[in-house]
DNA sequence: TATTGTTATACTCTATAACTATA
DNA sequence: TATAGTTATAGAGTATAACAATA
């Protein structure tokens, strides 16, 4: 059963570097692209990615230097905001759609199977919570 | 939808990572671990991880070193089966364990939703072939 | 003192390409 | 020629620890 689960989860995480690559991004330098809707602090999007607050810097620089990304400083002098160019903004609407329209819930479940995979899978973790259906990560 | 999909599996891919690091090891090599139920040849590790056969090399080098698998060549000379050491059985029996029980599905769905989930899963990536129940990954 | 982000360091995973040895 | 595995190389992600700037 947990042997399930996690070939599922490694079939997915491979089918989305996938795409990145497809994208000529990681796949953590997709999550990122597709996590900044909106101006975001570095350790914000350290806590998102469920790593330390070091490693953000040098995703964020090679982000910077393909022109994806900008940063400025917040209101509190100490924070950097990132957020995306018009470049990046682009990339994240094709990477956006690329990833709903390839994903198997989309193109192998009915709708109502679909219902029940995510009231299972919120049921599993604890994700129950805000639903921002803007955003696709 | 694809963002539900994506955070549980990157839930459960945290979740696998926090515990192959309580055994004292990276994610890739619990899975190296338990895949070696019976002497593998590297190829056929490679395969399953779904990487080049050169990183096999450096992963079967680690844990050879920490005394947890050993190699002997095939019958085709040209292939190494990797197998595991006593020490290495003993610490794959803790994990495969660990694995099993902390695994939010035995903890939180009860058996039906397990079931509806397993079938869901396997809808989803084509996995509905060989089920070697013996197996943890 | 605590927090945000950076830097230095070291390790692991990853792919590519060139290589050895076997078949 | 083709296959199994190794080595060299390079790039990316990861954690830890020490650091600067700011609060």
């Amino acid at each position: 059963m947990s042997r399930r689960l996690h070939e599922a989860s490694e079939a997915s995480r491979q089918a989305f570097a996938a795409i990145a690559s497809d994208h000529g991004l990681t796949a953590v330098q997709a999550r990122f692209v597709l996590r900044l809707l909106e101006p975001t602090a570095m350790k914000d999007l350290a806590e998102h990615l469920a790593c330390d607050k070091s490693n953000v810097t040098g995703i964020a620089t090679r982000l910077a230097e393909r022109g994806l990304v900008t940063t400025r400083r917040g209101p509190d002098r100490r924070v950097k905001l990132l957020e995306l160019t018009t470049t990046g903004r682009r990339l994240r609407a094709r990477l956006s759609e690329h990833v709903a329209d390839s994903s198997p819930a989309m193109t192998r479940l009915t709708k109502t199977e679909r219902a029940t995979l995510v009231r299972l899978l919120d049921k599993l973790h604890d994700t129950g919570v805000g639903d921002d259906a803007s955003a696709d990560l």
